[in-house]
DNA sequence: TCGGAATATTCTTAATTGGGAATATTCAAA
DNA sequence: TTTGAATATTCCCAATTAAGAATATTCCGA
């Protein structure tokens, strides 16, 4: 169950990358440049552009020479559904450490 | 800048530190328990819960021989805020795509 | 005061990871 | 057809990480 997710952070969890994904939030990008706007070398770029495609986070289109690679947003989906079902569960959390503490102070004489 | 949000996923790129996670979002716990609930070992739930604590994610009430954890919920808004920021620009994103595809169906006269 | 329970830490080892350098492949242009 | 640009891959090394085993510390109860 959690290997899904765990693995999902996994692939987020390096600076370059979480770089290289604002980068594409805006539009598509080749290797190269990438790795210039980044001031990585284009093999490391490539590197961590095979883990982004591993991990299902970006898509790429061969245009003759070139790679276009593109975000697949949809991806990032788990972390929004594991987000909310965290929020609601601590949020029943908080409405049960008030209402212990709610308890307390009556039994306290409030 | 993005350093800071990439050792955050790195603290929760791991299953059974998820798992943990995923236990205290209801009540606190001890080691001993969590490591029982896992089946895994109490020096094991000691280090996750170590790496989790250096990451703010949770906070630690000493009570006595145990020690009892607790979520520390608002250490999860940096991916929040994150999130929202993708969604916002992805969605940019998406609204240049569908002007330009309107566009282009405009050159080639609707 | 002594024994045992709860916990963190240290040590060691195997596995993983990131970066650099070199290289192989593919394709466009001259 | 040759050259150069774009890209992915491989090899190597240093650093990090996870897991197991052993141990030290703290505290409660008998």
């Amino acid at each position: 169950m959690e290997e899904k997710l765990a693995s999902l952070f996994q692939a987020l969890a390096d600076p370059n990358r979480l770089r290289i994904i604002e980068l594409l939030r805006k539009q598509e990008w080749t290797v190269v440049m990438m790795a210039n706007q980044l001031g990585i070398s284009q093999p490391q770029t490539s590197k961590h552009l095979r883990i982004l495609y591993d991990a299902g986070l970006v898509t790429v289109t061969i245009d003759a020479n070139r790679r276009r690679y593109a975000l697949k947003s949809q991806a990032l989906e788990p972390l929004d559904a594991w987000r909310t079902y965290m929020a609601r569960e601590t949020e029943r959390l908080d409405r049960l450490e008030t209402f212990l503490a709610e308890s307390q102070r009556e039994e306290n004489g409030s």
